[in-house]
DNA sequence: GATGAATGAGGCTTCATTCAT
DNA sequence: CATGAATGAAGCCTCATTCAT
């Protein structure tokens, strides 16, 4: 019988189910970060993780959900990564603490380019429904943060700054940082890029003797 | 006289088509901002503008096309707005052209949400052309922003930083501030945003008295 | 005033009415010839013509009405090219009509290459519409062929030949050659192609003492 | 066994595949013969063959490729129809030869009016790419007449004609009554045909008393 | 479960023709 | 008459998804 050949062939390079659909996510993962949500196609993952086209619709039901689900593990990873900031060990703990969450988050998104991609390049723009899902990942990001600076600043360990913004800022900047290794940017290694970024919002760039005379004022106007 | 003749008709069919052009542009960029790239179809377009579809393509060759010309007009833009920092002016002087820069490009950018959101949100990761013509934006920027570094630094207004990585933070948390407020997000008004970034970029996060006293080091392990 | 303006200006390039028919004739007569019918666009016909789009619709109904015009006007041509064979003159006297016959036409076809090229590459296969007229062309053709062959049968200068078919061939042995001709094949010069057509639709290709002997018989079978 | 068992399901698969894909040409001819290439749509082309419109991409890459596809399938066809003359056999022999290449060319054209229309009709002034393909196959075809000439003035068999333009009389000969049956006007049957040809191309048109005294000059000019 | 052939909605683009100036 | 901007029907092709085997 035909169908019972194959399936003696098949029974011999079969993925238990778990291990299948974490095979077709870790391609469709690679297939998007190179090509970009759009330009992928079911094919090109298929293709890649060599199973046929139904096959891939047994474990997701459609492109979209499979990009989602990249997204929700991504968020996941990162969450996990990043800790609360406790403020009971100190000034100097907490700064051990802001370079250890700056650093662990480094060390994970340059250990995996194409996540890195995915979050900082591919995911943006892409459609009403993604951008809510990235805002709602980045809101409890910048919470957070936020948090963080607040509690700094009422061990006055922090300058009196607009919470929102800085944490911003701070995103940003990291955000911006790892950006650049996403595109393949030729960038210093891990070690000096995290010294660097955590210099930069801890003292910020100016020489501390010019900074304290500089009072920027919001200009009379345009 | 014959010439001239010609001359004052041909800067009226000029003038006409240009206002056309203008329109779809504008349109376009609505519709682009709106929807993002590959959402949009010609169909939506063409049905804001009030057109048809041939008249489209009489005045751009391809979706492509347009979307290229609103990324050229938008850095134009961007890079008009932009301007070197002039050192002779003295710290003060530096300070204050830092800090007219970054309130004119938010300025630009808070008059207009629709350019703002496509080059931060819509245009990024779209393809591989896109996301070089994108590069090749942010790297002429960030050019001009190392190179002021430099300047700050000989001038020792600006601290010893890494002068690469420096000026990624700044563009960075320039940029995500901006993409807050293209998201749609609840935001200060211009001016604290503007006074804050500074301020952050400036003196950073810490305390003067707590910040002089920490000195983050790589940490010996991941 | 603008309008006033330009008539002067244009008075001075006007062509009269049937001139600037003509002209657009001969243009879409060359484009049609390099491009084909349908390859061929308006837009390729008025840029050689150097008119206005608006301007050939004040000539011609449609793009189907000129290529028909220059069916029509080359169907005349050559039909007045070709004359009925006149038997009173003698058997020398229809073979001297012949090869004048086929001598002018093949003349007249060499000396315009468009021609040509239209009627037997670009207006083949058109469209029933195209077609139907193309048959109505050679139905005559052939008639006149015919007529000139069931003569010649009478006059005993002809062999017995089946008319209808015989006629085709002849037709075809020309049409051949010219359409090497007008596919731009390199050929003998024309006096030699007239000489070869008429040796061989007068005697055939077989040496007459083998010829005579020979007897082609329908075969048994394939 | 596995591979035994992997064989079987494969030639199935290719069969229907096959099959599939045969139908589609043939649809596809079908179409092409009735509107012609350009008149015909995807459209018409699946109607016909009752699929979707995917499907047909699923085995052709354009429009333009089935076509392709079918003048490559046709070229063949009749390649292998027109045997090479072998003169060793006589005179009687080379007679022979000729007929069965004609008797079954027309017989093959006979027995697909789609085919031949396409041939004669639909193929001819498409574009430059189609041309050359034509060109090609016609070149081919031509050669053999030409080298068969050449065997038969050296036997003595044939005339001393000039058999570059003596092949493509043949050929037109032939081509153009294969049109008219193509065009769908009435004609004798197929075996007459044959031996008309057949007698026109051997003999010639006139009768050989008159033909042998007649000298066709070229005419002193025109 | 696995397969992959089949589906068909939907998008981009072209170009013959019209019409207000 | 001449112009050329505007029109919109129509065609080709892609690709996410389905379903019979």
């Amino acid at each position: 019988m035909l169908s019972e050949c194959f399936f003696v062939f098949f029974r011999e390079v079969v993925l238990r189910r778990e291990q299948r659909r974490a095979h077709l996510l870790q391609c469709a993962l690679e297939v998007f970060a190179d090509q970009g949500y759009h330009q992928a196609s079911i094919s090109d993952i298929i293709k890649r993780a060599g199973v046929a086209r139904g096959t891939f619709y047994l474990y997701f039901d459609s492109k979209r959900s499979v990009f989602d689900q990249l997204l929700d593990d991504l968020f996941e990873l990162i969450n996990s990564t990043v800790r609360r900031i406790d403020p009971s060990r100190g000034p100097a703990g907490v700064v051990a603490q802001m370079e250890s969450n700056v650093d662990e988050v480094i060390e994970l998104m340059f250990s995996n380019r194409a996540m890195l991609r995915i979050l900082l390049a591919e995911a943006v723009g892409l459609d009403p429904g993604f951008d809510e899902k990235l805002s709602e990942f980045y809101r409890r990001l910048l919470l957070l943060i936020e948090q963080s600076l607040k509690l700094g600043t009422d061990m006055q360990v922090i300058r009196k700054v607009n919470t929102q913004v800085a944490s911003l800022c701070i995103l940003g900047s990291i955000k911006e940082v790892l950006y650049q290794v996403a595109m393949g940017q030729k960038m210093p290694k891990r070690e000096i890029l995290v010294k660097e970024i955590l210099g930069y919002n801890i003292r910020g760039l100016f020489a501390p003797e010019v900074a304290e005379k500089v009072e920027p004022m919001t200009r009379g106007e345009n």
